[in-house]
DNA sequence: ATCATCTGTTAGCGGTGACTAACGTTAGCG
DNA sequence: CGCTAACGTTAGTCACCGCTAACAGATGAT
């Protein structure tokens, strides 16, 4: 479970489609496979690529599997992009103050707020 | 610039290691290229990839191309993830009030903090 | 104009990943 | 035990992606 492997599995759509589904509620295996047009083996992968992320976590009830989304997973992604932001404005402060920047067609600097 | 751009750039580790570069400071290509092992080519590929992601800007000094990190290009994908986050606590949260949850190895429940 | 520097573009190769169909495992009921 | 329901695993196909080498364009000095 690192933040490559996290940021690989969110790099396909329909793997970030089923993390949304379970970040809102626990489902099984094959109510999840009936919101996709693709076959159950299909996103039966996805799940495996999911969970071997650290993204969701798999509880079994009966013959069923339930998933749901695994909020620690999301942490070193939201940290990443955390630093990138913070690093990014800051940069561009910087740029402006320097008058280096702003001259490649007046982009805007976001407020750190 | 879709979010699904911006990750599947992200998807790519050294693209990561060159938005961390060019979040930092201003680099221009060659800069950029010389903290890689791979050829100018590669990089000169991938930093097409993050700025047609909207994750880098460009802008030129003579025959320099010089990038930094947009940080509007990640606020998607932090609204994503916060998104993400917050439903995956709330689900948890959820699970743990109707006794359906945590019967699965004692999975922590992050604070919301 | 020529030359040096900088760097993007293109095409082809080999590896990777998402799909499918077929096969296999687990749980529970009668 | 046999059967059903639920769903994972495997292997092959084909589209996609990151790499390289070769080619090409832009800038500025002389």
């Amino acid at each position: 479970m690192t933040d490559d492997d996290a940021l690989r599995a969110l790099a396909e759509p329909r793997r970030r489609v089923i993390l949304r589904l379970v970040a809102r509620d626990e489902l099984s295996a094959g109510e999840i496979a009936g919101a996709f047009e693709v076959s159950r083996t299909a996103i039966s992968q996805h799940l495996t690529v999911l969970k071997n992320a650290g993204l969701l976590t798999e509880r079994r009830a009966g013959t069923r599997r339930l998933y749901r989304a695994r909020p620690e997973g999301l942490a070193g992604l939201r940290e990443f992009l955390d630093d990138m932001w913070a690093g990014a404005l800051d940069t561009a402060k910087r740029l402006v103050e320097t008058d280096r920047g702003l001259s490649d067609g007046g982009e805007k600097v976001p407020h750190a707020g």
